[in-house]
DNA sequence: CAAACAGACTAACAAGTGTTAGTTTACTCG
DNA sequence: CGAGTAAACTAACACTTGTTAGTCTGTTTG
C-alpha cells in the first residue's frame, strides 16, 4: 500500500473542488477548510494556486499526448484505432473524473503553460483528424466532413468526466463498447 | 432596426466576457473596462453580477424548454424528432454561442435561480430519454442503452458552442444535416 | 539527549472584490 | 427657459483574495 503524500493529498481535495466549483472560485481557504487546516499550512506543501492547476492540467494531457502516440503509430485499422481513443478516454475518465474537469474548463487560467497545454491539444487533434482522414482514404469509414466527426466523437469523450461518476454499476468494458458502437455504427437500425 | 438598450448592451458584453473566463473570473471592473465606464456606472443598468448571469443563463434553458416542449408533443416519428432537436441546438448555439458557454460551465454559480435551471435541465433530458424509448420500442432504433445514446448526442449538441464559432463558412443547414447523418447514422460504411 | 525537521499555527500584507452614496453632466421636452 | 432624466463620474465601504513572515509543537534521527 503506497501513502500519499500532504502534497498529493492536497492535489486531489483541489481537484475536487476545482470540479464542482471552478479554479477561480475556489480560495485557498475553501481548500484549506476540506483540509482541515489553515490556508497558510497549504503553503508548507505547494508553491501557489497556480502550481496545483498546473499539476492537475498538465499530467493530464500528457497522459492523453503519450496515449494518442501508441494509438496512431500502431499498424490498427483506422477503426481499431478509432476503439482505442474511445478506450483511452474511458480509461482516464474513470481514473480521474475530477481532473478531467479542469482539463475542460480551466485551462484558460493556465498562466506560463497555456500555450504549452493548446500546442499538446493541438497536436492530439491533429493525430485525431488524420487518423479519420485515412479512415475515410481507405473507404473504412463515410465520407463526412473529417471535422463534424471529429467534434462529435471527441465532444463525446471529453465529456465523459461528467457522467461516469453518476452510474455506480460501471462496467469499463462494456462502456466503451456501448460507445463505440454508437458513436461509429450510429444508433439507428 | 431595432436599437439595443444600455442593459442589453451590457448583458451581451458580459456574455461574451463569461465565455472566455467564466463568471467568477471576470470582475465588474472588467466588464466596465470592456464597455468603456467606470464600474460603479454599471449599476445604472442593472441590478448585480449575480443578476446579469440569471438573464443569460434562464433565458436560454427556457428557450430549449420551449423548443423540446413542441417536439415532443408533435406526431413526428423518432428520427424526425431527434433531427429536430439537433436542429434547435444548431440555432440557438449559432444565434448565442457566447450564452451558451455560461448555460454549459456556471449554471452551479446561479444563487436563487439554480434549483429551477437545474428542474428546466432534468425535464429536458426525461423527454430526451423518452424520446429515444419509444423509437427503440417502435423499432426505429437501435436496442443500446438509452442513457449512454442521450449522453452522446446531448453532450455534443451541447459543446456546439465551442466549435460553430471557429467555422466562418458555416451553413446551418448543411451543417444540421451532418450532424443527423453522423449522429443517427455513424460513421462507418 | 540534542539537533533537525515536518507541519501546523497566528498575524499581517497589498491588492482586488461587489456594491452604495452622492454628485455632475448633458440631452429632451413641455 | 426650466424641469426632468439618463447615464456617467468620484469616493468610499466592508470584505475577500493569494501569499509571506515568523513562531511553536511534536516527532524522527544521529
Amino acid at each position: 500500500m503506497k501513502t500519499e503524500t500532504r502534497q498529493q493529498e492536497i492535489i486531489r481535495v483541489a481537484t475536487k473542488l476545482f470540479k464542482e466549483k471552478g479554479y477561480s472560485a475556489v480560495t485557498m481557504r475553501d481548500l484549506a477548510k476540506a483540509m482541515g487546516i489553515k490556508a497558510a499550512s497549504l503553503y508548507n506543501h505547494i508553491n501557489s494556486k497556480q502550481d496545483i492547476l498546473n499539476t492537475i492540467i498538465i499530467s493530464l494531457a500528457e497522459e492523453f499526448t503519450e496515449g494518442m502516440k501508441q494509438i496512431s503509430t500502431s499498424n490498427d485499422t483506422c477503426i481499431e484505432k478509432l476503439k482505442k481513443i474511445i478506450q483511452l478516454h474511458v480509461n482516464i475518465s474513470s481514473k480521474n473524473s475530477y481532473g478531467m474537469a479542469s482539463l475542460n474548463n480551466d485551462w484558460m487560467h493556465l498562466e506560463t503553460q497555456r500555450t504549452y497545454y493548446k500546442k499538446l491539444r493541438s497536436d492530439y487533434e491533429n493525430d485525431f483528424k488524420t487518423i479519420l482522414k485515412d479512415g475515410i482514404k481507405a473507404g473504412e469509414i463515410v465520407n463526412a466532413k473529417p471535422d463534424v466527426m471529429m467534434f462529435s466523437i471527441l465532444t463525446t469523450l471529453r465529456s465523459l468526466y461528467i457522467w461516469i461518476p453518476k452510474k455506480e454499476d460501471l462496467n469499463l468494458e462494456e462502456l466503451t463498447n456501448t460507445l463505440s458502437q454508437i458513436l461509429i455504427k450510429g444508433i439507428n437500425k
